[in-house]
DNA sequence: AAGAACGTATTA
DNA sequence: TAATACGTTCTT
């Protein structure tokens, strides 16, 4: 008996009805691509309206306009994607004070000791946001300024989320628990968590929100759905598929099929504690468990 | 709940 | 620009 799980299937390599397009290689090269051509510092240094990280402090009236709802209803509640993906980031930075104001976000020893000379004089912060948006505005910046950057990154990203940032990384993962689906990366990875994102197939504008649209999950590569090269086009996607957009019943990537987050991504988040780096550590050691991907 | 239909992001 | 296919909404 076959069943959908053979790799053979109903609808082998030898034969001929695979539909248009199949792929050889069951993974797209930028999903087998360790290393991106784009490091963390590119997405810092380039200009970006979502990366406008100082507009979440001080957005500029045009953001302010932006952040308005203007005009019609949206279709469905924001989601998380949403809000991080706001063309001024206002929504997360907003959430981000109401969660100081409560209590529930710590800041970062550092952005503490800020904060308290901030109150004495704003000098300290103001000449590293200064600095920060010459990084931002990448004007007029020399090659010699790009290499120093991303070398620094590093060590520069800390301090950049802590100092002045106006909420703890720790928010990070909960906008990556929606933007990776099963593919997610805590925040206490700092920038290898982002460049991991964008290592596993999330294109700098997906991870920007460049386009500001929803984005989609790509296939792991991995299942034996995946792996499989021929359409059986037998199934309701195969002959529906001028109509129905979607790739063999057989061919449908297990990861895909599930939610985005997965199960126990209720729990996750409800469980979230915000104070300190707890949550990240329990990533951390979730992940070490195994017991997160997947 | 499952499947169909559609919108649209992504890729070649 | 067309093809592919993911995500969402609608229909059954």
């Amino acid at each position: 008996m076959s069943t959908a799980v053979d790799i053979a299937g109903p609808s082998s390599p030898d034969q001929p009805h695979s539909s248009a397009k199949i792929p050889n290689e069951p993974l797209r090269p930028s999903l087998k691509r360790s290393n991106h051509p784009y490091s963390l510092s590119h997405y810092i240094s380039t200009p970006s309206p979502a990366v406008d990280v100082k507009g979440l402090i001080q957005p500029s009236p045009a953001q302010q306009r932006a952040a308005q709802p203007a005009h019609t209803k949206p279709r469905r509640a924001p989601s998380w994607p949403d809000m991080w993906e706001s063309p001024s980031g206002l929504h997360l930075a907003h959430a981000a004070e109401l969660l100081m104001r409560a209590g529930l976000l710590a800041l970062t020893p550092a952005s503490t000791e800020q904060a308290g000379l901030g109150a004495q004089s704003s000098q300290p912060v103001k000449r590293e946001a200064v600095e920060a948006k010459g990084d931002a505005e990448g004007g007029g910046s020399g090659p010699e300024e790009d290499e120093e950057d991303s070398s620094g990154c590093g060590t520069e990203f800390q301090p950049f989320l802590g100092a002045w940032f106006p909420f703890s990384p720790a928010l990070f993962p909960l906008a990556g628990f929606q933007m990776g689906g099963g593919h997610w990366r805590s925040a206490a990875m700092g920038a290898e968590g982002i460049e991991g994102l964008v290592a596993e197939g999330y294109s700098p504008g997906s991870l920007g929100g460049g386009s500001g649209g929803r984005r989609k999950r790509k296939r792991c590569g991995e299942c034996v759905p995946c792996r499989r090269q021929t359409n059986c086009d037998q199934c309701s996607s195969c002959r529906n598929r001028k109509r129905g957009h979607q790739i063999c019943k057989y061919r449908k990537c297990e990861e895909l099929k599930r939610k985005p987050g997965g199960p126990g991504f209720e729990s996750r988040v409800s469980g979230f504690d915000l104070r300190g780096s707890d949550f990240t550590l329990g990533l951390a050691q979730e992940r070490s468990n195994g017991t997160l991907d997947g």
